[in-house]
DNA sequence: CCTAATCTCTTCTTCGAAGAAGAGAAATCT
DNA sequence: AGATTTCTCTTCTTCGAAGAAGAGATTAGG
């Protein structure tokens, strides 16, 4: 990071702590694995896909997976649909409202809700464009390590 | 979130899951169990704490603490540093450069760095409000989930 | 001073999750 | 149609990390 402010970096980073800090109090207030909540993740990201697919992106062999996808789905944020083109596949797809998850989050969300209320619409365009951005280059970044 | 933009939950969404999906990539890049980041955030963020403190942020019992200071001393992210007031006590402090950890990070630093390049200095006066704001938003939030 | 409290670390056991290998079902190809 | 490939799921074993209990060392209090 350029020299933009002498402490950006710092202030950046203690931010990315936080929010990590929350995420895995969160996933422990659930009772939710590490990468159980890393598999929701990219769920969420990307959307449905199959076990076989999750695996890949998780690093996972098969066997880990579909146990995987028994808890979530036994927790209740994921189900598995069979795929009608393929009979032997499986979509495994995010369910909408994640019950525990969302009471968990509601505090935080509430939060942010209010800092992010507290700005004019022309700072929200500036925010939501970072975040846009940021999300790509996040995942692209973890892409990146993923192949490597 | 009010409604600010119909969408904007769902970016905001995929943001935060973007940032987690990259920051367990980096984890499982430099071999650090979930655990062992999530304390290395807390000292990141909290600064130089002792292993009772560490244990009692993280949840675990003083056992596990041991080893956990252990495992990230010995990876080169931590140090312990014996207590001069108090020859009981060890204080467990952040390394300035965690070599591996940096190194995997470089990538994505370098991405949300030309970003925020592309902004005005007004625009990054927002961007830094925020971060600030969120920051303490998130470490109430888990503070209070660790409470509960 | 001597007891009680505090702090870290050690040991042992337990438990969850990951890997390996293979079975079973269904699609594809010759 | 038969063989091969492609999926998911099952079983068994292995490994790392968490919990429980207690030892050893140091400080504080009567």
């Amino acid at each position: 990071m350029p020299s933009m402010r002498p402490d950006a970096s710092r202030i950046y980073r203690q931010y990315l702590s936080a929010v990590l800090l929350h995420s895995h109090a969160s996933a422990r207030a659930c009772d939710l694995g590490a990468t159980d909540l890393y598999a929701l993740n990219i769920l969420q990201l990307t959307g449905a896909m199959t076990p076989g697919e999750l695996s890949a992106r998780t690093g996972l062999t098969t066997g880990p997976t579909t146990r995987l996808i028994d808890r979530l789905e036994h927790a209740g944020y994921v189900r598995r649909v069979p795929d009608p083109g393929d009979r032997r596949k499986v979509t495994v797809e995010p369910v909408s409202e994640p019950a525990d998850l969302d009471r968990v989050m509601a505090p935080a969300r509430q939060r942010i809700g209010d800092i992010l209320g507290g700005y004019t619409p022309e700072q929200l365009e500036v925010l939501f464009d970072y975040f846009t951005r940021a999300t790509e280059a996040y995942r692209e970044s973890a892409e990146q390590l993923r192949s490597e």
